[in-house]
DNA sequence: AAGTGGTCTAGACCACTGA
DNA sequence: CAGTGGTCTAGACCACTTG
């Protein structure tokens, strides 16, 4: 007990097989109770290492049937991108104005409908490399606490009325000539392309909580994705 | 045991609380024994129950104090991309020649090595959207299987000698003035930005499998991506 | 010392798949 | 029918945290 589990012991041997190759997609594993006498170990302890390789995507089970090894997923790709938030303070604008037509359809508002408008640039060694955007929908009467604001970033800001949970977002990333607006703000050429990343956030009864497009200079840098088994346990 | 099992009925209505508000990041979830005693079930039951919360990224364990709220990651993205295979046969070109220094850099290649060079575009409804060019490190003395060439996606072509699961893909997305080749083969504008994704194979021996870039079109449509809690159990 | 989660066991009954 | 995984129980010992 000391060392390593032994349910640990058991799932990394079967994943070595599955990455070494000896087994592969669509070949059945060992049966539990196989497993059992193999490791001289009890059926909790045998399930414990599957479950896990199971967690992982690396094998599923058959009720009635046994253990598969599943095929890979090499087309499904994960974005660590963090919001930041060490530049907190350096806001463009905020205020509250009428919707344009853009920003009602995101957040699915009516006709007149009005949201708070907040512009903020993102420097990284003293240059501005990306510039943001972001309407919330705005309730009459509701002051703008600016600190609560100076504070947030986009979900947490968006959501704070909503359970820190009870929310996702739906991104969309294209290639766009920069509008004049950035142009102008961030200092690029008009005909260097900048990345846009579109987001909505959506509330678990469907409601469009925020909306924001952030545009991404060259000097940013790319956006950077992973796939695959490398780094999991 | 016809419907629900008891597990899932735990873990289903600590999630409610979590997504509610009702508990919130930091807070600490009741004890296994004082979960035992409420809903009459067994250790390992009310055990099963947490386990999944744990996966989900929603509850975390530390041992000896108990079970705590997660904070909510809001700033990881999941892209689902697939391969366009429909569009097979659509090779631009096919060939073996020496890699350029990009190339080289990519796949960490020795000067004067050769690579395996293929083109492909992808068409929607009629007209090409997208165009990419995959390169391979080219063994000399290996024929090149022209069917395999022809059924083969990236990952799985790169990667025929390796298990499956024993590589993962770095990938880099921007946006680009599109090339010469590409201004020619995919008939845009020269002034119309394409998004790029850059991607690199590499096995779990750190070689450089496979290395590809792809240019998507405005036509082609953005990017979509999802964080969030929205769709799991 | 009391309480917490982490690991492990031995046994039970169930529903499902396949010959 | 025998074999498979899915669920559930009751008990045990451990290492860790807190007072």
């Amino acid at each position: 007990m000391t060392g390593e589990p032994l349910y640990a012991l058991i799932h990394k041997t079967i994943k070595a097989d599955i990455f070494a190759g000896n087994i592969n997609p669509g070949d059945m594993l060992p049966s539990e109770t196989l497993l059992m006498e193999r490791y001289g170990a009890s059926r909790d302890t045998i399930r414990k290492g599957l479950k896990h390789l199971e967690n992982l995507g690396l094998v599923y089970a058959w009720p009635g049937k046994g253990y598969y090894v599943a095929k890979p997923e090499h087309d499904i790709f994960t974005i660590h991108f963090s919001e930041d938030v060490d530049e907190k303070k350096r806001y463009h604008a905020i205020n509250v104005r009428p919707a344009s037509d853009e920003v009602r359809e995101a957040l699915q508002l009516q006709q007149g409908k009005q949201v708070i408008t907040i512009g903020r640039v993102i420097h990284r060694q003293g240059k501005p490399v990306s510039y943001e955007v972001k309407y919330l929908p705005y309730d009459k009467g509701a002051p703008i606490i600016e600190t609560e604001i100076e504070y947030a970033v986009f979900p947490e800001i968006a959501a704070a009325k909503t359970a820190p949970f009870a929310f996702y977002t739906e991104m969309e990333i294209g290639a766009e000539m920069p509008p004049e607006e950035v142009v102008h703000i961030l200092g690029v050429g008009a005909n260097d392309p900048v990345l846009v990343m579109h987001r909505v956030i959506i509330g678990h009864d469907s409601q469009r909580i925020g909306y924001g497009k952030k545009y991404l200079t060259q000097g940013y840098g790319r956006l950077k994705a992973l796939s695959g088994y490398g780094k999991d346990v």
